[in-house]
DNA sequence: GTGATTGCAAATCTTTTGCACTAAA
DNA sequence: TTTAGTGCAAAAGATTTGCAATCAC
């Protein structure tokens, strides 16, 4: 059972990606990919990792949300200017933004079909696309 | 033929959002609502206000532009974290982003269609859905 | 006049950077 | 070793705020 050894696929996941498994990485991945998928902010990182008496400085943690999103380990959700998102679900989905909490909820890209957009201008190539339904609380 | 009172024009658009138009709005409405839909940032405009010898102050292009957007005379749009984006089309559009410029660019909204996106959850009401298409130069 | 608006500079907040130090391979 | 990675503190942006001065009505 993968999941009973956390440690040792995270290791590995490291060393694909072609990071090295230093102790700050090792903890910070082993906070952000423990439990269901999830969204953090480097700042909720940070105390997290402070939290659970690892020492970690917040310039490495931001260092290292953007190395693992280079490694496409994480995913960065743009949804509030002034605040990034880090999103541990790597796969084709979208978002709820829920604009009065910034909390960040997941739609399963599976069932979400978009038609009619255009090609991507000549000279660029598509990315990828985001979809961002912002919700208010109440009514 | 409307276009040819846009000072008019844009007193009244003020007064309707219940917005005094004071010199600094006036001004800053002219430059933004003369030509066709643009997307700026809130140095772009202070820039162009400044070359246009209007005075204004940093701060108050950003109040400005915020109460524009309460007022729906402008949309935010936001597709990269730490720089906020103003579009005068507020009509139904989506963006590509040219993620190399920083430049936006208005997707017409009536071709786009978009299936399969679950209910807002219970307590919340949908307030809008965005749809950018991130794009890179080249191949 | 009187209350809304503005300017300015300072404050805030998030994120990035430079560089000496530390640790992985 | 040798080179990548880290911490810290400082810098850099973007945006906001406080308050006295100014302007629209």
């Amino acid at each position: 059972m993968t999941s009973s050894r956390p440690y040792a696929n995270i290791l590995s996941r490291l060393r694909d990606a072609g990071l090295r498994p230093t102790r700050q990485r090792l903890a910070l991945a082993k906070l952000l990919f423990r439990g269901a998928p999830r969204h953090v902010t480097a700042e909720e990182l940070h105390n997290e990792a402070m939290a659970a008496k690892v020492r970690v400085s917040l310039a490495t943690v931001y260092n290292t949300l953007h190395q693992f999103t280079a490694a496409n380990l994480l995913r960065e959700v743009i949804v509030d200017s002034g605040r990034s998102y880090f999103d541990t679900n790597t796969e084709d989905h979208h978002h709820f933004y829920h604009a009065d909490s910034g909390r960040l909820e997941d739609i399963r890209g599976a069932g979400v079909t978009l038609t009619g957009l255009p090609e991507p201008p000549e000279g660029t190539r598509m990315e990828r696309v985001d979809v961002i339904v912002r919700l208010r609380d109440g009514l």
